[in-house]
DNA sequence: GGCGCCGTCTTCT
DNA sequence: AGAAGACGGCGCC
């Protein structure tokens, strides 16, 4: 197995369709494949607006509500994701980085050991980078050794962001 | 503390 | 085959 499942089968009867959440730092923008999570996009941000962050508009569904708890600082279970595409080590690398509880880190050596490679600590960070769904598999949470915060493909004022309502550090 | 270098591993050209 | 990373460590100002 290299590649499992990509999202874009459209030739089957799967139904995909987008939610969208607008706040004061952006739309943030989901979709589902077939009612679950496939997809998270978050505007990148390269440095913190100057709004305080807050929800303007969103649905009521299970994905929003979470959203919204995500942003309350209030630790709820993400939904279902549907099934992602990556490669089987990238796929290793979500499922640890999903087993971190909410107000906890992890660094991206802590995570190398976890998948059985203590020594892919920067492949480890670049699989973190291709992480579709950013919220739902939380890797944010994801800090460097040395007290940094790493990266984040949305820009790291989300990852600051996130941290701080999780209360992490 | 900050900066540079090198080892290491996966992915993309 | 080569280069490029969301790293980590070590050495050296």
């Amino acid at each position: 197995m290299k590649k499992s499942n990509p999202l874009r089968n459209s030739e089957f009867h799967v139904q995909s369709s987008a939610v969208q959440i607008s706040t004061t730092w952006g739309i943030i923008e989901i979709e589902l494949v077939d009612g679950k999570v496939g997809g998270c996009r978050l505007p990148f941000l390269l440095k913190r607006p100057d709004a305080p962050f807050a929800i303007v508009k969103d649905g009521n569904d299970l994905v929003s509500s979470f959203i919204a708890a995500v942003f309350s600082g209030s630790n709820s279970t993400p939904p279902t994701l549907a099934e992602l595409e990556g490669t089987d080590f990238q796929q290793q690398v979500w499922r640890a980085i999903a087993e971190i509880p909410p107000g906890e880190t992890k660094t991206y050596g802590e995570l190398a050991q976890a998948i059985g490679r203590p020594n892919a600590v920067r492949a480890v960070g670049s699989a973190c980078g291709k992480n579709p769904v950013p919220l739902f598999i939380p890797c944010h949470r994801v800090v460097g050794s040395n007290g940094g915060l790493g990266g984040f493909s949305c820009g790291l004022p989300w990852k600051e962001l996130l941290l701080t309502f999780e209360n992490a550090r």
